[in-house]
DNA sequence: TCCATGCTCGTACGCCGTACGAGATTATGG
DNA sequence: CCATAATCTCGTACGGCGTACGAGCATGGA
Protein backbone atom coordinates (compact mmCIF):
# COMPACT_ATOMS: atom_id res chain seq x y z
CA UNK A 1 0.00 0.00 0.00
CA UNK A 2 1.17 3.31 -0.72
CA UNK A 3 0.15 6.02 2.22
CA UNK A 4 -1.16 5.55 6.23
CA UNK A 5 -4.12 7.31 5.47
CA UNK A 6 -5.39 4.79 2.65
CA UNK A 7 -5.88 2.05 4.69
CA UNK A 8 -7.73 1.42 7.99
CA UNK A 9 -6.37 2.00 11.19
CA UNK A 10 -5.30 -0.67 13.21
CA UNK A 11 -7.57 -0.62 16.10
CA UNK A 12 -4.43 -0.55 18.79
CA UNK A 13 -5.89 0.16 22.91
CA UNK A 14 -2.36 -0.26 24.60
CA UNK A 15 -1.45 0.69 27.70
CA UNK A 16 2.56 1.11 27.29
CA UNK A 17 2.44 2.51 23.43
CA UNK A 18 0.43 4.69 21.40
CA UNK A 19 0.28 6.09 17.93
CA UNK A 20 -0.26 9.58 19.87
CA UNK A 21 2.88 9.07 22.19
CA UNK A 22 5.11 7.45 19.04
CA UNK A 23 4.24 10.58 17.01
CA UNK A 24 5.22 12.89 19.20
CA UNK A 25 8.29 11.78 20.25
CA UNK A 26 9.17 11.97 17.22
CA UNK A 27 8.28 15.34 16.69
CA UNK A 28 10.59 15.89 19.84
CA UNK A 29 13.36 14.28 18.52
CA UNK A 30 13.19 15.94 15.12
CA UNK A 31 12.58 19.65 16.86
CA UNK A 32 15.55 19.36 19.39
CA UNK A 33 18.10 17.85 16.98
CA UNK A 34 16.68 17.25 13.38
CA UNK A 35 16.36 14.73 10.67
CA UNK A 36 18.86 12.64 10.88
CA UNK A 37 19.05 12.23 14.93
CA UNK A 38 15.66 10.15 14.36
CA UNK A 39 15.83 6.62 14.00
CA UNK A 40 13.88 3.78 14.72
CA UNK A 41 16.11 2.47 17.83
CA UNK A 42 16.66 6.50 18.92
CA UNK A 43 12.84 6.39 19.08
CA UNK A 44 12.21 3.39 21.02
CA UNK A 45 14.98 4.48 23.33
CA UNK A 46 13.08 7.76 24.50
CA UNK A 47 9.89 6.04 24.67
CA UNK A 48 11.33 3.24 27.12
CA UNK A 49 10.94 0.07 24.73
CA UNK A 50 12.03 -1.75 22.36
CA UNK A 51 13.04 -0.35 18.92
CA UNK A 52 10.97 -2.39 16.94
CA UNK A 53 8.07 -2.32 18.95
CA UNK A 54 6.82 0.46 17.54
CA UNK A 55 6.32 -1.30 13.91
CA UNK A 56 3.10 -2.60 15.19
CA UNK A 57 1.59 0.49 15.31
CA UNK A 58 3.34 2.11 12.44
CA UNK A 59 3.62 -0.19 9.20
CA UNK A 60 7.66 1.73 8.50
CA UNK A 61 9.55 4.82 9.18
CA UNK A 62 7.86 6.61 6.05
CA UNK A 63 4.62 6.09 7.53
CA UNK A 64 5.84 7.43 10.61
CA UNK A 65 6.55 10.40 8.60
CA UNK A 66 3.93 11.27 7.33
CA UNK A 67 1.84 10.99 10.52
CA UNK A 68 4.65 13.36 12.07
CA UNK A 69 3.81 15.49 9.24
CA UNK A 70 0.37 15.87 9.36
CA UNK A 71 1.16 16.69 13.26
CA UNK A 72 2.57 20.20 12.05
CA UNK A 73 -0.51 20.93 9.80
CA UNK A 74 -2.69 20.39 13.09
CA UNK A 75 -0.94 23.37 14.41
CA UNK A 76 -1.97 25.72 11.92
CA UNK A 77 -4.93 27.91 13.12
CA UNK A 78 -7.62 28.47 10.56
CA UNK A 79 -9.15 31.62 10.79
CA UNK A 80 -12.66 32.61 10.14
CA UNK A 81 -13.24 34.37 7.07
CA UNK A 82 -16.67 35.37 8.32
CA UNK A 83 -15.15 37.54 11.08
CA UNK A 84 -12.12 38.88 9.59
CA UNK A 85 -12.81 38.84 5.39
CA UNK A 86 -11.69 36.37 2.79
CA UNK A 87 -8.59 38.25 2.15
CA UNK A 88 -7.29 39.00 5.82
CA UNK A 89 -8.20 34.86 6.45
CA UNK A 90 -6.30 33.77 3.38
CA UNK A 91 -3.29 36.23 4.98
CA UNK A 92 -3.72 34.76 8.22
CA UNK A 93 -3.93 31.59 7.37
CA UNK A 94 -0.38 32.24 5.04
CA UNK A 95 1.23 33.13 8.11
CA UNK A 96 0.15 30.72 10.59
CA UNK A 97 1.17 27.92 8.01
CA UNK A 98 4.96 29.88 7.21
CA UNK A 99 5.28 29.80 11.44
CA UNK A 100 4.20 26.19 11.22
CA UNK A 101 6.77 25.33 9.28
CA UNK A 102 9.28 27.25 11.11
CA UNK A 103 8.76 25.73 14.17
CA UNK A 104 9.12 22.00 12.48
CA UNK A 105 12.51 23.29 10.27
CA UNK A 106 12.53 19.60 9.47
CA UNK A 107 8.86 19.68 7.94
CA UNK A 108 9.66 21.19 4.61
CA UNK A 109 11.51 18.57 3.10
CA UNK A 110 8.77 15.81 3.75
CA UNK A 111 6.55 18.00 1.87
CA UNK A 112 8.23 17.41 -0.69
CA UNK A 113 8.93 13.47 -0.01
CA UNK A 114 5.78 12.32 0.66
CA UNK A 115 1.58 12.58 -0.16
CA UNK A 116 -0.15 15.45 2.42
CA UNK A 117 -3.40 13.49 2.77
CA UNK A 118 -3.98 13.49 6.47
CA UNK A 119 -6.63 14.58 8.66
CA UNK A 120 -5.06 18.07 9.44
CA UNK A 121 -3.63 18.54 6.23
CA UNK A 122 -7.61 18.32 4.76
CA UNK A 123 -8.87 20.10 7.67
CA UNK A 124 -6.32 23.07 6.36
CA UNK A 125 -7.82 22.28 2.85
CA UNK A 126 -11.11 22.46 3.25
CA UNK A 127 -11.01 25.62 5.30
CA UNK A 128 -9.35 27.41 2.61
CA UNK A 129 -11.70 26.13 -0.02
CA UNK A 130 -14.18 27.47 2.04
CA UNK A 131 -12.71 30.63 2.47
CA UNK A 132 -12.29 30.99 -1.43
CA UNK A 133 -15.93 30.53 -2.28
CA UNK A 134 -17.07 33.15 0.42
CA UNK A 135 -14.41 35.34 -1.44
CA UNK A 136 -16.58 34.35 -4.88
CA UNK A 137 -14.80 31.82 -6.34
CA UNK A 138 -16.09 28.59 -8.00
CA UNK A 139 -15.47 25.63 -9.96
CA UNK A 140 -12.17 25.52 -10.78
CA UNK A 141 -10.76 28.65 -9.84
CA UNK A 142 -11.80 28.08 -6.39
CA UNK A 143 -9.73 25.05 -6.22
CA UNK A 144 -6.73 26.51 -8.10
CA UNK A 145 -6.45 29.90 -5.98
CA UNK A 146 -6.33 27.56 -2.64
CA UNK A 147 -3.98 24.86 -3.89
CA UNK A 148 -1.83 27.57 -5.22
CA UNK A 149 -2.22 29.59 -2.01
CA UNK A 150 -0.85 26.57 -0.15
CA UNK A 151 2.21 26.06 -2.66
CA UNK A 152 3.30 29.75 -2.42
CA UNK A 153 3.46 29.56 1.34
CA UNK A 154 5.31 25.83 1.17
CA UNK A 155 7.32 27.30 -1.54
CA UNK A 156 8.29 30.46 -0.73
CA UNK A 157 9.43 29.09 2.90
CA UNK A 158 11.25 26.35 2.34
CA UNK A 159 14.26 27.94 1.03
CA UNK A 160 14.47 30.41 4.07
CA UNK A 161 14.28 27.54 6.38
CA UNK A 162 17.22 25.50 4.10
CA UNK A 163 19.04 28.81 4.03
CA UNK A 164 18.27 29.21 7.91
CA UNK A 165 19.77 25.61 8.87
CA UNK A 166 22.56 25.89 6.85
CA UNK A 167 23.71 29.11 8.81
CA UNK A 168 23.03 27.69 12.29
CA UNK A 169 24.39 24.24 11.68
CA UNK A 170 27.68 25.62 9.68
CA UNK A 171 28.14 27.80 13.27
CA UNK A 172 29.90 30.41 11.58
CA UNK A 173 29.56 34.38 11.68
CA UNK A 174 27.86 36.11 9.92
CA UNK A 175 31.04 37.68 9.10
CA UNK A 176 32.67 34.73 7.59
CA UNK A 177 29.27 33.53 5.75
CA UNK A 178 29.55 36.75 3.80
CA UNK A 179 33.69 36.29 3.17
CA UNK A 180 32.34 32.90 1.84
CA UNK A 181 29.35 34.33 -0.02
CA UNK A 182 31.79 36.53 -2.05
CA UNK A 183 34.33 34.34 -2.73
CA UNK A 184 31.59 31.98 -3.96
CA UNK A 185 29.96 34.88 -6.26
CA UNK A 186 33.47 35.74 -7.35
CA UNK A 187 34.45 32.16 -8.40
CA UNK A 188 31.33 31.30 -10.76
CA UNK A 189 31.49 32.21 -13.88
CA UNK A 190 30.76 35.35 -15.90
CA UNK A 191 30.79 37.05 -12.15
CA UNK A 192 27.63 38.68 -12.28
CA UNK A 193 26.94 41.68 -11.11
CA UNK A 194 23.14 41.63 -10.46
CA UNK A 195 23.63 39.19 -7.72
CA UNK A 196 26.18 41.19 -5.92
CA UNK A 197 24.41 44.41 -5.90
CA UNK A 198 21.43 42.34 -4.62
CA UNK A 199 22.91 40.16 -1.70
CA UNK A 200 24.90 43.01 -0.98
CA UNK A 201 20.72 44.93 -0.72
CA UNK A 202 20.07 41.60 1.11
CA UNK A 203 22.78 42.05 3.29
CA UNK A 204 21.29 45.69 5.13
CA UNK A 205 18.74 43.61 7.03
CA UNK A 206 18.12 41.59 9.65
CA UNK A 207 17.91 37.94 8.02
CA UNK A 208 14.28 37.27 9.52
CA UNK A 209 13.06 40.80 8.34
CA UNK A 210 14.17 40.43 5.12
CA UNK A 211 12.47 36.65 4.96
CA UNK A 212 9.27 38.35 6.25
CA UNK A 213 9.63 41.34 3.66
CA UNK A 214 9.60 38.85 1.51
CA UNK A 215 7.02 36.71 2.32
CA UNK A 216 4.65 39.24 2.54
CA UNK A 217 5.69 40.82 -1.18
CA UNK A 218 5.04 37.78 -3.02
CA UNK A 219 1.68 36.65 -0.55
CA UNK A 220 -0.35 40.43 -1.58
CA UNK A 221 1.22 40.08 -5.02
CA UNK A 222 -0.96 36.92 -5.45
CA UNK A 223 -3.34 37.91 -3.54
CA UNK A 224 -3.55 41.16 -5.09
CA UNK A 225 -3.78 38.88 -8.88
CA UNK A 226 -6.51 36.79 -7.38
CA UNK A 227 -8.87 40.02 -6.40
CA UNK A 228 -8.45 41.36 -10.14
CA UNK A 229 -9.92 37.86 -11.46
CA UNK A 230 -12.41 38.43 -8.41
CA UNK A 231 -13.65 41.37 -10.60
CA UNK A 232 -13.83 40.10 -14.37
CA UNK A 233 -13.83 36.77 -14.11
CA UNK B 1 32.09 23.60 6.09
CA UNK B 2 29.03 23.61 4.76
CA UNK B 3 28.32 23.62 0.86
CA UNK B 4 30.57 22.53 -1.93
CA UNK B 5 30.22 26.05 -3.67
CA UNK B 6 32.13 27.76 -0.81
CA UNK B 7 35.24 25.65 -0.77
CA UNK B 8 38.05 25.84 -3.36
CA UNK B 9 37.87 22.75 -5.91
CA UNK B 10 40.21 20.42 -5.77
CA UNK B 11 42.50 20.41 -8.99
CA UNK B 12 41.36 17.14 -10.28
CA UNK B 13 42.68 16.06 -13.86
CA UNK B 14 42.29 12.62 -13.70
CA UNK B 15 41.92 9.61 -16.78
CA UNK B 16 39.69 7.22 -14.86
CA UNK B 17 37.24 9.58 -12.65
CA UNK B 18 36.22 13.25 -12.81
CA UNK B 19 33.37 15.26 -11.15
CA UNK B 20 31.73 15.48 -14.16
CA UNK B 21 31.20 12.00 -14.79
CA UNK B 22 30.29 11.17 -11.53
CA UNK B 23 27.50 14.06 -12.14
CA UNK B 24 26.22 12.40 -14.90
CA UNK B 25 26.00 8.70 -13.59
CA UNK B 26 24.22 9.89 -10.46
CA UNK B 27 21.78 11.93 -12.82
CA UNK B 28 21.04 8.66 -14.47
CA UNK B 29 20.94 6.42 -11.60
CA UNK B 30 18.69 9.02 -10.36
CA UNK B 31 16.46 9.22 -13.30
CA UNK B 32 16.06 5.15 -13.80
CA UNK B 33 15.28 4.41 -10.33
CA UNK B 34 14.90 7.31 -8.02
CA UNK B 35 16.44 8.22 -4.84
CA UNK B 36 16.57 5.32 -3.24
CA UNK B 37 18.63 3.71 -5.69
CA UNK B 38 21.43 5.90 -5.65
CA UNK B 39 24.24 4.82 -3.29
CA UNK B 40 27.80 5.16 -3.40
CA UNK B 41 28.60 1.95 -3.74
CA UNK B 42 26.27 1.86 -6.76
CA UNK B 43 27.65 4.64 -8.01
CA UNK B 44 30.99 3.04 -7.99
CA UNK B 45 29.65 0.26 -9.86
CA UNK B 46 27.96 1.70 -12.72
CA UNK B 47 31.24 4.36 -13.24
CA UNK B 48 33.35 1.35 -13.08
CA UNK B 49 35.55 1.44 -9.76
CA UNK B 50 35.51 1.10 -6.51
CA UNK B 51 32.97 2.86 -4.40
CA UNK B 52 35.39 5.08 -2.43
CA UNK B 53 37.19 6.26 -5.30
CA UNK B 54 34.48 8.86 -5.38
CA UNK B 55 35.87 10.29 -2.40
CA UNK B 56 38.49 11.77 -4.00
CA UNK B 57 36.60 13.86 -6.06
CA UNK B 58 33.62 14.82 -3.78
CA UNK B 59 33.59 15.00 -0.06
CA UNK B 60 30.52 13.51 0.86
CA UNK B 61 27.38 12.33 -0.29
CA UNK B 62 25.59 15.22 0.57
CA UNK B 63 27.89 17.28 -1.63
CA UNK B 64 27.45 14.85 -4.64
CA UNK B 65 23.39 15.65 -4.30
CA UNK B 66 24.49 19.47 -4.30
CA UNK B 67 26.28 19.14 -7.68
CA UNK B 68 23.48 17.01 -8.78
CA UNK B 69 20.75 19.42 -7.98
CA UNK B 70 22.60 22.16 -9.69
CA UNK B 71 23.46 19.80 -13.05
CA UNK B 72 19.15 20.36 -13.03
CA UNK B 73 19.33 24.09 -12.92
CA UNK B 74 21.51 23.80 -15.81
CA UNK B 75 18.87 22.20 -18.05
CA UNK B 76 16.77 25.25 -17.51
CA UNK B 77 16.71 27.78 -20.35
CA UNK B 78 17.02 31.31 -19.98
CA UNK B 79 14.93 33.42 -22.78
CA UNK B 80 15.73 36.62 -23.40
CA UNK B 81 13.64 39.53 -22.03
CA UNK B 82 14.97 41.79 -24.66
CA UNK B 83 13.18 39.73 -27.65
CA UNK B 84 10.02 38.67 -25.95
CA UNK B 85 9.23 40.76 -23.45
CA UNK B 86 9.84 40.59 -19.39
CA UNK B 87 6.52 39.42 -19.27
CA UNK B 88 6.75 36.32 -21.64
CA UNK B 89 10.12 35.48 -20.59
CA UNK B 90 9.09 35.27 -17.13
CA UNK B 91 6.69 33.37 -17.62
CA UNK B 92 9.07 31.43 -20.55
CA UNK B 93 11.53 30.51 -17.58
CA UNK B 94 8.74 29.91 -15.25
CA UNK B 95 8.08 27.08 -17.40
CA UNK B 96 11.34 25.89 -18.58
CA UNK B 97 12.47 25.07 -14.95
CA UNK B 98 9.21 23.28 -14.10
CA UNK B 99 9.96 21.30 -17.36
CA UNK B 100 13.25 20.74 -15.62
CA UNK B 101 11.97 19.75 -12.26
CA UNK B 102 8.98 17.57 -13.81
CA UNK B 103 12.11 15.66 -16.23
CA UNK B 104 13.63 14.85 -12.72
CA UNK B 105 11.29 14.37 -10.13
CA UNK B 106 13.56 13.48 -7.66
CA UNK B 107 14.73 17.33 -7.52
CA UNK B 108 12.11 18.23 -5.90
CA UNK B 109 12.66 17.02 -2.55
CA UNK B 110 16.87 17.81 -2.90
CA UNK B 111 15.81 21.98 -2.90
CA UNK B 112 14.29 21.65 0.73
CA UNK B 113 17.08 19.52 1.84
CA UNK B 114 20.51 21.94 0.78
CA UNK B 115 21.41 25.27 -0.24
CA UNK B 116 20.68 26.09 -3.77
CA UNK B 117 24.05 28.20 -4.32
CA UNK B 118 25.31 26.40 -7.51
CA UNK B 119 27.00 28.19 -10.64
CA UNK B 120 23.66 27.25 -12.45
CA UNK B 121 21.63 28.28 -9.51
CA UNK B 122 23.54 31.88 -9.55
CA UNK B 123 22.79 31.86 -13.84
CA UNK B 124 19.42 31.32 -13.07
CA UNK B 125 19.09 33.97 -10.52
CA UNK B 126 21.10 36.30 -12.21
CA UNK B 127 19.04 36.36 -15.64
CA UNK B 128 15.88 36.74 -13.38
CA UNK B 129 16.64 39.90 -11.81
CA UNK B 130 18.00 40.94 -15.10
CA UNK B 131 14.54 40.61 -16.70
CA UNK B 132 12.72 42.47 -13.91
CA UNK B 133 15.25 44.92 -13.62
CA UNK B 134 14.16 45.52 -17.33
CA UNK B 135 10.39 45.27 -16.47
CA UNK B 136 10.94 48.12 -14.16
CA UNK B 137 11.80 46.94 -10.64
CA UNK B 138 14.23 48.09 -8.39
CA UNK B 139 16.08 48.08 -5.19
CA UNK B 140 13.87 45.45 -2.58
CA UNK B 141 11.24 44.75 -4.90
CA UNK B 142 13.28 43.96 -7.46
CA UNK B 143 15.15 40.61 -4.96
CA UNK B 144 12.07 39.79 -3.79
CA UNK B 145 10.25 39.30 -7.19
CA UNK B 146 13.35 37.22 -8.79
CA UNK B 147 13.03 35.01 -5.72
CA UNK B 148 9.26 34.76 -4.81
CA UNK B 149 8.58 33.63 -8.54
CA UNK B 150 12.02 30.89 -8.02
CA UNK B 151 9.76 29.64 -5.13
CA UNK B 152 6.70 30.12 -6.70
CA UNK B 153 7.82 27.33 -9.28
CA UNK B 154 8.89 25.08 -7.12
CA UNK B 155 6.34 25.83 -4.82
CA UNK B 156 3.67 24.33 -6.91
CA UNK B 157 5.65 22.04 -8.66
CA UNK B 158 6.73 19.99 -5.87
CA UNK B 159 3.46 18.62 -3.95
CA UNK B 160 2.68 18.07 -8.43
CA UNK B 161 5.69 15.57 -8.56
CA UNK B 162 5.18 14.21 -5.41
CA UNK B 163 1.27 13.38 -6.20
CA UNK B 164 2.48 11.92 -9.78
CA UNK B 165 5.14 9.45 -7.95
CA UNK B 166 3.19 8.40 -5.59
CA UNK B 167 0.53 6.99 -8.18
CA UNK B 168 2.90 5.74 -11.05
CA UNK B 169 5.10 4.36 -7.75
CA UNK B 170 1.63 2.06 -6.25
CA UNK B 171 1.05 1.08 -9.34
CA UNK B 172 -3.11 1.20 -8.84
CA UNK B 173 -5.19 1.83 -11.76
CA UNK B 174 -7.17 5.28 -11.79
CA UNK B 175 -10.11 3.33 -10.04
CA UNK B 176 -8.72 1.87 -7.02
CA UNK B 177 -6.97 5.30 -6.85
CA UNK B 178 -10.33 6.98 -6.86
CA UNK B 179 -11.82 4.46 -4.40
CA UNK B 180 -9.03 4.75 -1.76
CA UNK B 181 -9.28 8.69 -1.49
CA UNK B 182 -13.04 8.26 -0.94
CA UNK B 183 -12.45 6.03 1.92
CA UNK B 184 -10.23 8.90 3.06
CA UNK B 185 -12.62 11.56 2.58
CA UNK B 186 -15.44 9.66 4.26
CA UNK B 187 -12.95 8.28 6.87
CA UNK B 188 -11.56 11.81 8.13
CA UNK B 189 -13.37 13.54 10.65
CA UNK B 190 -15.93 15.59 9.63
CA UNK B 191 -16.70 14.83 6.32
CA UNK B 192 -15.95 17.73 4.56
CA UNK B 193 -18.15 18.16 1.41
CA UNK B 194 -16.07 20.75 -0.42
CA UNK B 195 -13.15 18.14 -0.95
CA UNK B 196 -15.07 15.89 -2.27
CA UNK B 197 -16.89 18.48 -4.67
CA UNK B 198 -13.18 19.82 -5.09
CA UNK B 199 -11.69 15.64 -6.12
CA UNK B 200 -14.85 15.45 -8.23
CA UNK B 201 -14.15 18.77 -10.32
CA UNK B 202 -10.37 17.83 -10.58
CA UNK B 203 -11.33 13.86 -11.67
CA UNK B 204 -12.78 15.36 -14.50
CA UNK B 205 -9.60 16.35 -16.06
CA UNK B 206 -6.78 14.13 -17.09
CA UNK B 207 -4.15 14.45 -14.11
CA UNK B 208 -1.04 16.37 -16.58
CA UNK B 209 -3.74 19.06 -17.72
CA UNK B 210 -5.02 20.16 -14.41
CA UNK B 211 -1.70 20.34 -13.29
CA UNK B 212 -0.83 22.73 -16.09
CA UNK B 213 -4.06 24.73 -15.63
CA UNK B 214 -3.41 24.85 -11.90
CA UNK B 215 0.42 25.63 -12.63
CA UNK B 216 -0.41 28.42 -15.01
CA UNK B 217 -3.28 29.91 -12.88
CA UNK B 218 -1.00 31.05 -10.20
CA UNK B 219 1.35 31.78 -12.32
CA UNK B 220 -0.94 34.31 -14.21
CA UNK B 221 -2.18 35.61 -10.69
CA UNK B 222 1.37 36.72 -9.64
CA UNK B 223 2.12 37.90 -12.58
CA UNK B 224 -0.84 40.36 -12.22
CA UNK B 225 0.10 41.51 -9.18
CA UNK B 226 3.41 42.20 -10.16
CA UNK B 227 2.43 44.21 -12.92
CA UNK B 228 0.10 46.15 -10.79
CA UNK B 229 2.99 46.70 -8.27
CA UNK B 230 5.30 47.97 -11.77
CA UNK B 231 2.56 51.20 -12.68
CA UNK B 232 1.89 52.45 -8.75
CA UNK B 233 5.13 51.31 -6.87
C1' DT C 1 66.80 6.49 -10.00
C1' DC C 2 64.10 8.30 -6.43
C1' DC C 3 60.59 10.84 -4.66
C1' DA C 4 56.46 13.76 -4.34
C1' DT C 5 52.03 14.11 -5.82
C1' DG C 6 47.68 12.56 -7.56
C1' DC C 7 44.48 9.02 -7.56
C1' DT C 8 42.32 4.28 -6.63
C1' DC C 9 40.35 0.96 -3.73
C1' DG C 10 39.82 -3.12 -0.17
C1' DT C 11 38.67 -3.40 4.35
C1' DA C 12 36.29 -2.29 8.33
C1' DC C 13 33.28 0.28 11.62
C1' DG C 14 29.15 1.70 13.38
C1' DC C 15 24.99 2.91 12.00
C1' DC C 16 20.43 2.14 9.66
C1' DG C 17 15.36 0.00 8.58
C1' DT C 18 12.92 -3.83 9.47
C1' DA C 19 11.47 -9.32 8.95
C1' DC C 20 10.66 -12.73 12.00
C1' DG C 21 9.01 -15.42 15.62
C1' DA C 22 9.01 -16.41 20.41
C1' DG C 23 7.19 -14.61 24.47
C1' DA C 24 4.28 -11.69 27.54
C1' DT C 25 -0.07 -9.64 28.52
C1' DT C 26 -4.87 -9.02 28.33
C1' DA C 27 -9.68 -10.06 26.99
C1' DT C 28 -13.20 -13.44 26.17
C1' DG C 29 -16.52 -16.84 26.80
C1' DG C 30 -17.58 -21.46 28.51
C1' DC D 1 -11.59 -20.14 37.07
C1' DC D 2 -9.53 -21.81 33.32
C1' DA D 3 -8.52 -22.20 28.29
C1' DT D 4 -7.93 -20.07 24.31
C1' DA D 5 -7.50 -16.32 21.33
C1' DA D 6 -6.22 -11.69 20.43
C1' DT D 7 -3.18 -8.05 21.22
C1' DC D 8 1.17 -6.28 21.98
C1' DT D 9 6.41 -6.31 23.06
C1' DC D 10 11.04 -7.12 21.80
C1' DG D 11 15.76 -9.68 21.04
C1' DT D 12 18.06 -11.23 17.28
C1' DA D 13 19.69 -11.06 12.82
C1' DC D 14 20.25 -9.62 7.90
C1' DG D 15 21.60 -6.88 4.31
C1' DG D 16 22.80 -2.38 3.13
C1' DC D 17 24.35 2.20 4.06
C1' DG D 18 28.06 6.35 4.36
C1' DT D 19 32.63 6.86 4.83
C1' DA D 20 37.57 6.83 7.64
C1' DC D 21 41.74 4.96 6.84
C1' DG D 22 45.86 3.59 4.86
C1' DA D 23 48.21 0.77 1.69
C1' DG D 24 49.02 0.60 -3.11
C1' DC D 25 49.72 2.21 -7.94
C1' DA D 26 50.80 5.53 -11.68
C1' DT D 27 53.22 9.48 -13.37
C1' DG D 28 56.30 13.04 -14.20
C1' DG D 29 60.04 16.10 -12.60
C1' DA D 30 64.83 16.38 -10.40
Amino acid sequence: MTSVWTRERRTAKSPTLSRAQIVRAAVEILDAEGMDALSMRRLGTKLGSGATSIYWHVASKDELLELVLDEVFGEVPLPDPDVIGWRDAVSAFAYGLRGALFAHPWSTVLIGAMPTLGPNAMRLSAGLLKTFKLAGFQGRALDQASSTLMSYVTGVTTPEIAWQSIITASGMSPQEIATDMMRMLQQAAGDYPELVTSYAEHEKLDDGVASALNFEFGLSCFLDGLEARLRQP
